[in-house]
DNA sequence: GTCCAGGTCGCGC
DNA sequence: GCGCGACATGGA
């Protein structure tokens, strides 16, 4: 059975440009297919029913909307309902008030005004969980690799909502600590990551750790950067990835591909100390990482 | 076969 | 606090 729900999002909001706006829509459980505009993804909900949205934009970016297809066996409560459209809100950010960034934008004047045509808001997972693991998994790897281990993950640990295995949801962090780390590292290829990821199921699953009070707009982001620094395998660049994708924009991931392109753009082609990186974007205050990531895009063209 | 990837850990200094 | 080698896996 299907049912839709619509929402209306504060405009400006450019669906595929915030359904394209990182890797992320790349990586298992989602599926992007570009013709139609459609992002799809099973997704586990709160009450344990497994069901497959399929998340589209309508409109235009001035009078957007977005139409959430949620396929379902049996009658899907309302429950489920709101939680599903709880779950694509939280990817889609559309809580987030990017007025401040736009203002910042128009002052620099073209091309960053292109930003302000409803970009900035850099799609997430549904769940805190999935994207920390995620981003350990495209440290020191190529992007390919990232993606297979997340198919893997998807595959081996997800639920299911019919008889495709290719689409399933993304493991909860209780699925993967069911299972030993010898397992765990036999049925996900994740080489050195596996212990850190089952580390932190472990955790996760036990109590010891609950990732809602990372989600606590009241700490610090040097706080939770310290928080998020002690999970292993997340070192500077991880935090900085998992802090943007919190919605906090004041630190940098200065990896191999930022270092490169502004090494290019701005150094002459040589690779840039971390500070002298951090200088560039040092007048964007709390904006820095959506700056440092449009410049990227708009140098792309 | 060798190198290394959108780094991080654990060590020694 | 900084420099260094090791780290699984698989693609180039």
């Amino acid at each position: 059975m299907m049912t839709t729900v619509r929402l209306r999002p504060a405009a400006p909001f450019d669906f595929r440009g915030t359904a394209r706006s990182h890797g992320w829509v790349a990586l298992a459980p989602n599926r992007w297919d570009d013709e139609s505009g459609f992002l799809t993804r099973v997704e586990r909900l709160s009450s344990g029913n497994v069901v497959r949205l399929q998340v589209t934009g309508e409109g235009t970016s001035r009078k957007p909307g977005i139409r959430i297809d949620i396929e379902h066996r049996g009658r899907l409560t309302r429950r489920d309902s709101e939680n599903a459209t709880a779950r694509v809100t939280h990817m889609f950010r559309l809580d987030d008030d990017l007025k401040p960034f736009y203002s910042l934008c128009r002052k620099r004047g073209a091309p960053w005004t292109k930003v302000t045509r409803g970009l900035g808001r850099l799609l997430r997972s549904s769940n805190l969980f999935e994207d920390i693991v995620k981003v350990i998994c495209t440290t020191n790897i190529q992007w390919g690799g990232t993606k297979k281990m997340a198919a893997q993950l998807v595959e081996q640990f997800g639920d299911a909502c019919d008889d495709d295995p290719a689409q399933q949801a993304f493991p909860g962090a209780e699925a993967i600590a069911a299972v030993s780390a010898a397992e765990f590292a036999r049925r996900v290829k994740m080489g050195y990551r596996a212990p850190y990821v089952h580390e932190l199921a472990g955790r996760i699953a036990s109590g010891e750790l609950d990732l809602a009070t990372l989600e606590d707009r009241g700490m610090s982001t040097p706080e939770l950067r310290k928080r998020l620094l002690a999970i292993k395998g997340v070192g500077g660049y991880a935090a900085a990835s998992v802090l943007m994708l919190l919605g906090r924009y004041d630190d940098l991931p200065i990896d191999s591909v930022c270092r490169d392109f502004t090494g290019r753009k701005y150094f002459g082609g040589r690779s840039p100390k971390d500070d002298k990186v951090r200088g560039l974007y040092e007048d964007w205050g709390e904006w820095k990482f959506l700056a440092y990531w449009y410049d990227l895009w708009l140098s792309r063209g």
